[in-house]
DNA sequence: ATATGTGAATTGATTCACAGCG
DNA sequence: CGCTGTGAATCAATTCACATAT
């Protein structure tokens, strides 16, 4: 499997939407130029994005777009549940718990953390919300792998010092800061004032 | 100017906020070594990115914060203001209509469209959230340079060549899909299930 | 005939090493 | 002497061309 560009990755989650749409289509056979023109990309990408995961295609043929969709779904790990506990909820936190989309592809959200006393205590989707410190011992008993960051900037490092602490190897992190975390942690950032201050670039350059 | 890649400007966005943190702390003096480690990038990397736009530094010295601030600030286009707006007045847009750090750089929301007969009308911020018919009169009076892309993942495409037709000439898209627009426009994504699928991905491979 | 899969060529980005300047 | 600025070298990603399979 050597070294997968990180942009693989990224483009993989597009063609998994493009190939999720075509199958509720009822579409059965796609090929890579029609991915390609779909993503935005040239089909030596999609095929070569492919390849480094293994051969899914008829030569001559194309690709039968349920297998290749359940193929992308089995590469980017969405064929498994995930155990998910956002770590901050003020309005984004909050906003987040409510998002109607997860279930879809299986995360589930397994525990709700804020600092704040005043919040402890209120109930999320059933849930109460819980003091940080509760974090290493929920962790490991519902087996949680991702936590989303949704403090403010300012207790980010903090709040991703608990989530490491308490065991957990995955951080999604909405916080507009860079955070320091041991190596085996991964970290993906969700940042809209970044892709806001991008545009203005551009724009400003056009 | 050559060409600048695209990984740089996104740099800049976190060494602006290095910088602005530095600032607010009253540091005068920083270096290429000192925002790489900050940045987790290399100081080569640092002061690369930096000769792209010019030379801002003192050999043997280092950077002035607020000098380098300000210069960060003005090729990012941060020192002159934006006019925005946001079509897609769900939860979502809602939710970016109250975020309250827009005014800290010069971005101003001057408009709020959706296509639901039941929403034209209400409020948010003063403002009555239009239908996406009258964006083309609304951005020539409001000198218009960005629009906020809010809407359900389906509405995506139509919403954005409405955005475009209106003359518009960048797009912030949180619809997880890819757009489709003339080449003049930008787009940027903020696309939060994008990373959450590269997170899934990262940690089954780990 | 047609579209995939893949080594080779090219393009692009990062790293390096050191020249340049305070 | 210290740290920036930058051409050259390395490393990585994308593009290409075509051999391969149906």
């Amino acid at each position: 499997m050597s070294t997968i560009p990180t942009a693989t990755i990224s483009r993989l989650v597009t063609y998994l939407r493009i190939l999720t749409d075509l199958d509720f289509s009822g579409v059965k056979k796609t090929s890579s130029d029609h991915l390609a023109e779909e993503a935005q990309v040239s089909a030596f990408q999609v095929r070569k994005d492919l390849a480094y995961f293994g051969r899914f295609g008829t030569r001559g043929t194309g690709y039968l777009v349920p297998m290749l969709r359940r193929e992308v779904r089995r590469i980017l790990g969405l064929t498994r549940p995930w155990n998910v506990v956002i770590v901050g909820m003020g309005r984004l936190g909050q906003a987040i718990a409510d998002y109607p989309n997860f279930y879809q592809y299986d995360f589930s959200l397994c525990g709700f953390f804020d600092i704040d006393p005043e919040k402890a205590g209120d109930q999320v989707r059933d849930e109460e919300i819980m003091h940080p410190r509760d974090m290493p011992r929920i962790v490991k008993e519902r087996d949680i792998d991702i936590g989303f960051l949704t403090v403010p900037q300012g207790a980010a490092q903090q709040a991703a010092d608990q989530i490491v602490a308490a065991g957990i190897g995955g951080i999604l992190n909405f916080a507009p800061s860079v955070i320091n975390v041991p190596e085996e942690v991964h970290v993906e950032s969700v940042d809209f004032m970044a892709g806001l201050m991008r545009l203005s670039f551009y724009r400003q350059n056009r």
